[in-house]
DNA sequence: TACAATATCGTGGAAAACCCTTAAAACAAG
DNA sequence: CTTGTTTTAAGGGTTTTCCACGATATTGTA
């Protein structure tokens, strides 16, 4: 059972692994594939492109991604990109990631990375395989820490960011409560709202997204 | 009332500066000061070197800090230091941070800064100031994250590793106790002292130091 | 203005976390 | 072989979180 359907377009410049890809995602209990296509130049213009959650897009080489992505994300920013793509270099990953995408993993990804990346992207949050982090790790840490963030913040309201913040810095519900001069109960509702967007279960799930959100 | 006593020595350069703060050290309830000195040279014949939890060590400037740091924790690897210094430049930083202080914060720190640096240093986690943090990001991340952790980690118990670890993976404590097949009651036990040790007081403040530990 | 998202407050109940105390076996180090 | 730490465990509590259902007011925006 999952809290969510992310409607998925997908994105592979190969007809036939194309197909084979959707085929594959439409198994997917949480997935609903509204359309598929060879290259981003196709989803521009498609009507229900705002009623897309997520785009899976293979791409062989990165090289005119990064602009192309920013110039969706321009015109329907709540549109979350989750790039399959072979090993970066230490250059391209940094226009990739700050293009915006919201998950970044390599083609060797295992299945449970896949899955691992999908899950977060959908729900707002952000995915980088271990080799795409390894390399951002060697460009600047400035340009890598800030931009992924904003997807994950528009995704919450401002008191659902404030919650999580004071959940993270080990408040109570109660104490929460008077803090901010509102009923037990309604923290509780922000408490499960975040729990349902987020998709994590408990209070220490909320606590490591708050971290890697940087709201503490 | 605190759940430990730091055996605390002090370093610093001017005579009366280091009685002042000697004195002021003293009147700390969890502080117990066996002995202050004017540098780390005083330092490494001393007896009851090994008695010792933590060096808090005022530094004008950390040209040979890095080295004799080093020196004194090959000896002895448990000693904690606690490094008050000019704001320090990305090339310094590095260095002074790879020698294993496990806190270093600038002078200016306020003294909530110091008593949060000064409870971390002696409970075995790490704790950089605001601007050294800063220093730190400018200068690479891989010479970063790695160094600081085994204080923290030989602190902890085998055990005590492996619980922190699936507590911060969002298990509860039933799933914990039949995952390593034994009692809640000890899975409890286990979770109270990581509490005591760390010094937070729930799951979600074991989490934060389980990400910053790296053991999630 | 109507619709969607957000923020608010509730009941009731089950599960989990947290607190205090005690203590025995296993083990390493001195 | 004693001493300290770790790991194990229990009884008997209180508090907090989490879940499943609502419900109403506010706000922003198409």
């Amino acid at each position: 059972m999952e809290h969510f359907i992310a409607h998925t377009f997908l994105v592979h410049p190969h007809p036939l692994e194309c197909e084979a890809v959707a085929d594959w995602l439409r198994k997917i209990s949480y997935v609903e594939l509204v359309g598929k296509g060879s290259s981003l130049d196709h989803l521009i213009q498609l009507p229900y492109l705002k009623d897309i959650d997520v785009i899976v897009l293979f791409a062989h080489q990165t090289e005119n991604v990064a602009e192309k992505i920013l110039k969706i994300r321009k015109l329907h920013p709540r549109l979350k990109f989750l790039l399959l793509a072979p090993s970066p270099s230490s250059e391209s990953v940094r226009e990739v990631v700050r293009s915006g995408v919201s998950g970044y993993i390599v083609f060797e990804s295992e299945l449970h990375e896949w899955e691992l990346a999908f899950r977060a992207v959908s729900q707002g949050r952000v995915y980088y395989g271990q080799e795409v982090m390894l390399r951002l790790a060697e460009s600047s840490v400035e340009t890598f820490i800030p931009e992924p963030i904003p997807t994950t913040k528009d995704f919450l309201s401002k008191r659902e960011v404030e919650i999580l913040r004071l959940v993270a810095n080990e408040y109570t519900t109660t104490r929460i409560a008077s803090e901010l001069c509102i009923s037990d109960k309604t923290v509780e509702s922000h408490r499960r709202n975040l729990f349902q967007k987020l998709g994590v279960k408990n209070s220490v799930g909320l606590t490591k997204i708050a971290v890697r959100m940087g709201v503490v």
